[in-house]
DNA sequence: AACTGACGCAACCGCAAAGTC
DNA sequence: AGACTTTGCGGTTGCGTCAGT
């Protein structure tokens, strides 16, 4: 597929991944994890260029990836996010959970790009005067069911913050996300401090506090099931739009050992 | 049934940014 | 500071599928 391969040379395979190829690359990964791309393939014996074993678990191995079509509300999310943000798909993608940035592409390249042409041909002339940012701003919050995350209401988004937690439920199955409401404070954390990362890092097993932008109330933001005797990652993200236009958005990720023990979280 | 053209999608490449020595 | 390596991103390609003829 594509252009000449650049790694034939090295006598690497190319070309379409068989399950076996998958099978090995998933479990390294869930082993090992993902340090090192260029040396991942040497250590788990696949004949495949590190690029190509980054590419196959992004785009189609992650366990976090959402299958099959895209709703129309993520199809008019795109729209928006693009006008926004213009051809920088992994922009988008990190404000789709569970869509890889070349999915969207495609989608783009594919679908809404034409239906868009198609659009402007025909309503040429009545376009809302209110900018693109207000417009994926108001969809979101306006709308927030439609997307497989939690949404602020547009109500509460800027009041104060909230402190989500994560922990194992009682009966040990369940991985249970919850926010609970706090006072704006001078605490917001940074998320390019590393200090606030490693902190996290550092706290126990079993309860992770952080201080998140306010995200909801006390109830539970989402549950992830745990398979007892495997390891599984779950990723998870949410947004909120402050009142002076800012947007903010985590990602956290969660990883559960052998057994069901979870490593909480892992960024 | 066979052919053909359009479309969808997985996978590749080149390049730039970030990281490391 | 600069060279080298690794990672991530966006653009592009071509195989597989399917509808139309």
């Amino acid at each position: 597929m594509g252009r000449a391969p650049c790694c034939e040379k090295m006598g690497l395979k190319k070309g379409p991944w068989t399950s076996e190829e998958d099978q090995i690359l998933t479990s390294f990964i869930h082993k090992y994890g993902h340090g090192n791309w260029r040396a991942l393939p040497k250590q788990a014996g696949l004949l495949r260029c590190g690029k190509s074993c980054r590419l196959r678990w992004i785009n189609y191995l992650r366990p976090d990836i959402k299958r099959g079509n895209f709703t129309r509300e993520e199809e008019e999310a795109i729209i928006k996010l693009h006008e926004m943000l213009g051809n920088r798909w992994s922009a988008i993608a990190a404000r789709l959970p569970g869509r890889t940035d070349n999915e969207i592409k495609n989608v783009w390249h594919t679908h809404l790009k034409k239906r868009l042409k198609d659009h402007t041909t025909t309503t040429s002339s009545t376009r809302s005067s209110s900018n693109s940012t207000s417009n994926v701003t108001s969809q979101f919050v306006d709308e927030p069911e439609n997307l497989n995350y939690p949404q602020p209401s547009s109500s509460d988004v800027s009041s104060s913050l909230t402190k989500v937690s994560a922990a194992l439920s009682t009966d040990q199955d369940t991985i249970v996300v919850k926010g609970e409401n706090m006072e704006l404070s001078e605490t917001f954390p940074d998320i390019d401090d590393d200090s606030f990362w490693s902190e996290a890092l550092s706290t126990d097993n079993s309860s992770v506090p952080l201080q998140f932008p306010k995200a909801s109330n006390d109830e539970p933001i989402s549950e992830f099931p745990i398979t007892k005797n495997d390891s599984e990652e779950f990723g998870f993200s949410f947004g909120l739009n402050m009142d002076d236009g800012m947007e903010f958005w985590y990602d956290l990720f969660i990883r559960t050992g052998h057994g069901g023990t979870p490593e909480l979280p892992e960024f």
